[in-house]
DNA sequence: CCACGGTGGTAGA
DNA sequence: TCTACCACCGTGG
């Protein structure tokens, strides 16, 4: 069963997906308008409560805070691989950075660099778990499934400096 | 700057 | 199985 609902923000409004285990899934804006409706109407009392818990928790990370607390995250959907990538990537603090491979060394698959960077892009909860806080070595951007435009602004409100002039 | 080879995980056929 | 993708990375022109 899932749950579909907007969570509005000054960038725009988000997409939160949710599962009966917690927040499943996060979309960046996408420039086309979502339905206008306020998205409390039909949800279950959780999942007001996650959406809420969600909204607050978006809009720190948008301000570069962290935030107090966060809904339960369900990425039951990944694989193993995945989800280890994704646990790994949510240890990073705001204001701090990875790069691919210091990922791929952390859970033990060092030669896997490369499959990090899928297993970001898989991510189905940016923001949230903070693959725009992945970097390629040398100070390359890599990519962000939300649109690379937010990944520089990202880090710049987290008040990270070196983040590569092309 | 560019090209290339070595990589590992995934999806699709 | 096989194959063709990739948000990588180091090395060498």
């Amino acid at each position: 069963m899932k749950f579909i609902t907007p969570i509005e923000t000054p960038d725009g409004t988000f997409t939160a997906s949710f599962s009966e285990r917690g927040l499943a899934g996060l979309e960046f804006p996408s420039g086309r308008r979502q339905r206008a409706d306020a998205g409390n109407v039909d949800l279950p009392a959780q999942v007001r409560q996650w959406r809420a818990l969600t909204a607050r928790a978006v809009q720190a990370v948008l301000a570069g805070r962290k935030p107090a607390s966060l809904p339960p995250l369900d990425l039951s959907g990944g694989t193993e691989f995945q989800r280890s990538v994704w646990e790994e990537i949510r240890s990073i603090v705001l204001g701090k950075t990875k790069t691919y491979g210091q990922i791929a060394a952390a859970i033990r698959r060092p030669r896997a660099m490369r499959a990090v960077g899928g297993a970001c892009g898989a991510n189905p909860i940016p923001l949230l778990v903070p693959c725009h806080r992945v970097l390629a070595s040398g100070g390359g951007l890599g990519g962000f499934s939300g649109g690379l435009k937010w990944k520089p602004l990202l880090l710049a409100r987290e008040g990270v400096k070196s983040v590569s002039a092309r």
